[in-house]
DNA sequence: TATGAATGAGGCTTCATTCAT
DNA sequence: CATGAATGAAGCCTCATTCAT
């Protein structure tokens, strides 16, 4: 169906251009649809974007739930979230720099507050997860877990950036490890 | 002079709309100069982004290596470095988004790897830091500097950024020592 | 439809005005048309420009065809050949000067290329002829063919231009009797 | 001097470029001067123009005349004369153009005006040369001499224009000989 | 006599959006 | 449901010209 098809290839576009770059007429082409075909289907650019960033997002929160809602120890469950979005950075790197950055651009406000109610909800999904790790298993350090998940996302992405432009220097579990190493420990040994 | 102007405006107009959105037509009329001047003074748009970039980096970068440079113990160091960052962030958000984010998006490709080069600059700045705590110290533990550098910037970027939406919650000497923790310790307690 | 509105309006600005002189908002209002609808239908000015000299060079082409393909004798062919091409400069003065001259000036070089390639088919189309004339007929002089088909057009040329400037003092048949002279006999009476 | 340099210039810019790429910025630049003196020793870009036309114009009236004025048989005039045209063609193909074709684009009207006046004064000194061939010697046709010699320039100059697209197939002896016999006796071998 | 910073009109082009079919 | 021709606002940039020094 059209719709389908634009949404794909509007994931496609607006990933490899970011949003201002991304034209409805290339995501038309992409699609193999009329332009006017797009108008038909989505109000205009800023709602098929929110429509595709809603999506990506919603994809990542269901891979990441079954491992949370599992009765992994939260070291396992921690190894497997980043597992998870490693993937999702390393795969559609564009995209998730939108989802987790952009969006604070330049897009119609309303628009801009849905994306922002969105990613604030997948925070707080991480949150709980941590929360979790504080109350049930006493592993957690006793910090705000919206702050915790927060930070957990930048450290991933900066550090996928960062990889990306030394892929030959690193491999994909060096990532992880060291992903898994500064989240879970920090940089310093002890504080004494 | 007009350059200056030009260049205060530029900084103004980028910081608030990041690239795309910021239209020369704008950033003249901030600077009460001719939109000829602009190109008068800067060879385009991109060109005068890159300068705008480049003084940003160059500044923090001044305004740290007074700490790397002192006789402080790392840890110290460490929460000067953090200090100044925030500074950063918090004074002028979107500007540090667009220098630690945006560089990625639709500038022109030249520009877009003098600039890259420029933040591979700064991160490496802050490896060489680390390193002097893993050498020196013994303090940091025994991963790559220049991921742990990135993984930093990320960190405290995210965690501006959410303290930003929610600068109610929390005070800034909250997101200090939140920032600090993390970084430094991790989220977990032990890992037995 | 707008295409061809289009294709008329810019025949008319280019040959009044030159390629530098003519604009896209002057074609667009020539042609009624919206600015954006040049842009739907044509890449930019230099294809337009390419497109609308393409188009002259071919009807000429074709008005000239018919009598170089007949049995007529190579007199009367040239006689024809010289009305024609003296109608064309005569009825579209400017726009023939484009088509002959101003393909060496500031546009793109790969459109340039292509209008070159056109103007040297229609050289060797006239000099298809003058090679007839040669062989067949020993009528004409043995010079080599494109040369002097390139002195026919450059004869026609300037002598159409002065008779511009002057056409108080000559009548239409004065110019074409001079031309078809000079083409076919030269200036001096004998050389001895 | 100032002005002589930028007189200087102003030939090679223009010669290069046409005159409506040809930039003051670049005049300026090549003549080794800043914008305001062009401005200071002309009063615009479309008089530096003319004045530069007016004195390439002059240079080859001088360089003709003494010909002209010689008591050489008409012959060899008509060869010499060929011959300085085809030097000032081939050394600056586009100041010649535009001396002689594009002085019909986008100038002001004024300028534009005083232009054509100096190229009817080349065209009727040219004239005056064939008069004399008919009168004193005999040998020229009895053809309208001004018409004659727009025909000699258009053919010259479009001759050369194609010499100077293949000029690896003809030498710079062929082009001579070649526009001397298409001037002199035409292309037909008799008319019968 | 010369400078060069500043100007602003005007040009080309892009692109989200509309609408009649 | 779908189309695609048409739109026009908005953006970037060029360049002849001016003027205070």
């Amino acid at each position: 169906m059209s719709k389908d098809k634009i949404l794909q290839a509007a994931i496609e576009v607006f990933s490899e251009n970011g949003y201002h770059r991304a034209s409805m007429d290339e995501i038309a082409a992409r699609a193999q649809v009329a332009k006017g075909t797009l108008y038909y289907n989505f109000p205009g650019k800023s709602q098929l974007f929110k429509t595709v960033v809603k999506q990506g997002i919603e994809e990542i929160m269901q891979r990441t739930e079954v491992e949370l809602n599992s009765s992994l120890p939260m070291k396992e469950k921690m190894e497997r979230v980043i597992g998870h979005h490693l993937n999702l950075f390393l795969e559609s790197r564009h995209f998730s720099h939108i989802v987790f950055n952009e969006i604070s651009n330049g897009i119609e406000q309303d628009v801009l507050d849905e994306l922002k109610e969105l990613k604030r909800t997948y925070i707080s999904f991480l949150a709980r997860m941590i929360e979790e790790g504080q109350c049930e298993e006493n592993l957690c350090r006793d910090v705000d877990p919206n702050l915790a998940a927060a930070s957990i996302v930048g450290t991933l992405e900066s550090t996928c950036n960062y990889y990306l432009s030394h892929h030959d220097m690193y491999s994909r579990e060096d990532l992880e490890r060291f992903a898994f190493t500064m989240i879970t420990q920090g940089l310093f040994i002890s504080l004494d």
